[in-house]
RNA sequence: GACCCGGUAGCUCAGCAGGAUAGAGCAACGCCCUUCUAAGGCGUCGGUCGGGGGUUCGAAUCCCUUCCGGGUCGCCA
């Protein structure tokens, strides 16, 4: 609400100013650091120049002019202080404008901006025979979470899990298990003991290079149709994929298509044969490659022994994403060292002549890093995302038997909380930074993390759960007080902020607006009593209590996050 | 070597289409449960925004340069 009266107020002030100086100008509302300055502010310094006159006559022909936009009725108080001009709102006013559109609006925060456009979102996409490290959480987390907020602004949104079902590495993981695995281990701890084989496989290519070669013709022959081969292959599959559905559950996300790597299979010739008819294809030390020009390393489709690549799947996806769901967006979300492979794809399907090559957005975020450098499946250090998961519960747990003892579903609400932890801990950070992978702190249940948020808004359900209902009686009077106020004027910044974090495909963005609006919460509640006998004021302040709540929750979804109702 | 990220309080980070005295949390220290959940609140301490130039009325924010850390650079994904 505060973002549309700022984009008014500009647009409002700019038409009336234009009309008196016929000059061009420009003017940003925008909000002063320090709120006791002003509500919304306007810095002078631009217009001064334009219009080339001094200083305190500008600042009284736009105090003038301000007194024609159409929301000056909602302004207290106007006043200039060193080349701005502070506008004061009028607390009631405003907060009565806030709390109607609330109560008037379905899905407070929700917009339209995406309506009838539909979005991809290729994301989690782990690598089959490997298990679930918590490098692939921050795909799984930050690919939910965008996908939740682009359904919020309206967008139709297709999760697309591009499982790594395919490539050389089975290769390694077919040979390895024909050589030296051990059937019995392996029924036991199918995925577990796959990616020992890997490993074990990686050591020995190290010190033996014909491993690779026996490995890459045996990707060959896979993709060619070898029977045996497929059949491990098979195996292999829909064993890690038992495994990642269980932490997909525990995460709480779905996708609308696991169609992997494979499934490309026989999509790829076409791609091939395309390339060739445009003329981008192009042999060169054996390989067939599309030259990107001189900035840009060329774009490998093909190896030498005629067996595709990572970038000829991406391409085949593509194309068959965009026949298929027709997207006016497809959003990849992988990590930053794959920035390289994302430029290429783009500049490819640009020099094929497609012009959507502008709606592939690399959704890249940093890496978990362990003692400053980053982890590597191949050498076997990487720490599995459930234990993660399981010790956070755990912690969680111990956490409620300290302090509500008598609760109920103590282990279901451990899991909650633990799990979302771990998901705010991630997201409340914007995505490409790097971060060093630190069990405390993704388990740290103080101040601005996940339960944080959870026991702001269980503290508030304990106080709604002793009232009947909430009647439409108001008293805007307690609006004047400024830890009141705040709290309202957040409120009124949610859509804004969920628009935001659309634009920047941020999640992070949601995340530290929701500390904020807890925080400010939490202020409120250890200084005001809500149950009191003034009808009117507890009504009022329930109704706050229930708007916190609901953006709290809301907010919380946005970012995957379970809601709870006690703990 | 080339290219791409990042460097803000002891630690983790916000702020970056330039704007008013640089903000949180953690840690440290001191308070606050006879009030609706103290996983909370209040306060104190803590910063030459990596260094150096430049543009500007104004720079953490833009430009150049330099140092430090990380990533990527044809047959892995």
């Amino acid at each position: 609400m505060l973002n549309i009266m700022k984009s008014r107020i500009e647009k409002e002030l700019v038409e009336k100013l234009m009309e008196q100086f016929n000059q061009e100008l420009t003017v940003v509302v925008e909000e002063p650091k320090n709120s006791e300055l002003g509500d919304l502010s306007i810095p002078i310094f631009s217009v001064v120049k334009a219009l080339r006159k001094p200083l305190p006559l500008v600042v009284e022909a736009v105090k003038e002019t301000l007194k024609q936009v159409s929301d000056y009725e909602y302004f207290d108080k106007v006043e200039s202080v060193s080349g701005f001009i502070n506008i004061s709102l009028n607390k009631m006013k405003y907060a009565k404008l806030i709390v109607e559109h609330y109560n008037n609006t379905e899905d407070y925060g929700s917009s339209t901006i995406g309506k009838d456009k539909t979005i991809c979102i290729d994301y989690s996409s782990p690598n089959i025979a490997k298990p679930f490290s918590v490098g692939h959480l921050r795909s799984t987390i930050i690919g939910n979470s965008i996908g939740n907020i682009m359904e919020k602004c309206g967008y139709k949104v297709v999760r697309i899990n591009h499982l790594g079902d395919f490539g050389t590495q089975f290769g390694k993981n077919i040979y390895a298990y024909l050589n030296w695995g051990d059937k019995e281990l392996i029924a036991k701890d199918p995925v577990g003991e796959l990616v020992k084989l890997y490993v074990e496989f990686n050591e020995l290519a190290k010190t033996d290079p014909s491993l690779d070669d026996a490995a890459r013709k045996i990707f060959k022959e896979l993709e060619q149709g070898n029977e045996e081969y497929i059949k491990i292959w098979k195996f292999i599959r829909e064993e890690s994929l038992k495994e990642y559905m269980k932490v997909y559950k525990l995460l709480n996300v779905s996708f609308d298509s696991y169609d992997g790597e494979a499934f490309y299979n026989d999509k790829m010739q076409a791609i091939v044969d395309e390339l060739t008819d445009k003329k981008l294809l192009v042999k060169d030390q054996g390989a067939m490659i599309v030259d990107l020009g001189e900035n840009i390393p060329p774009a490998l489709i093909q190896k030498t022994d005629g067996s595709t690549l990572y970038m000829t799947r991406d391409l085949a996806a593509l194309f068959y994403r965009k026949n298929t769901y027709d997207f006016d967006e497809v959003l990849y979300c992988v990590g930053n060292e794959q920035k390289l492979h994302f430029t290429q794809l783009q500049k490819v399907v640009e020099r094929m002549g497609y012009a959507y090559y502008k709606d592939i957005h690399h959704i890249n975020f940093g890496l978990i890093l362990q003692d400053g450098k980053k982890m590597s499946t191949r050498k076997g250090k990487i720490v599995k995302l459930q234990n993660v998961l399981e010790e956070a519960s755990r912690i969680s747990l111990e956490y409620i038997n300290e302090k509500s003892p008598e609760l109920e579903e103590k282990e279901e609400t451990a899991e909650k909380i633990g799990v979302s932890a771990v998901i705010f801990n991630d997201l409340k950070n914007f995505r490409s930074n790097d971060f060093e992978f630190n069990l405390e702190e993704m388990v740290n249940f103080v101040g601005q993390t996940g339960p944080y948020l959870q026991y702001t808004s269980v503290r508030i359900n304990s106080i709604l759960n002793t009232v009947e209902d909430i009647t439409m009686e108001m008293d805007y009077d307690l609006f004047k007080e400024d830890h009141v106020f705040d709290i309202l004027k957040t409120i009124s910044q949610y859509q804004e902020i969920v628009l935001k974090a659309r634009v920047e495909y941020a999640p992070s963005v949601v995340a530290k607006y929701l500390l904020s609006l807890a925080s400010l919460f939490n202020s409120f509640y250890a200084k005001e009593k809500v149950i009191v006998d003034d009808l009117v004021e507890r009504n009022t302040k329930l109704q706050i209590l229930k708007m916190v709540k609901n953006i709290l929750n809301d907010g919380m979804g946005l970012l995957g996050m379970q809601v709870i109702e006690k703990m």
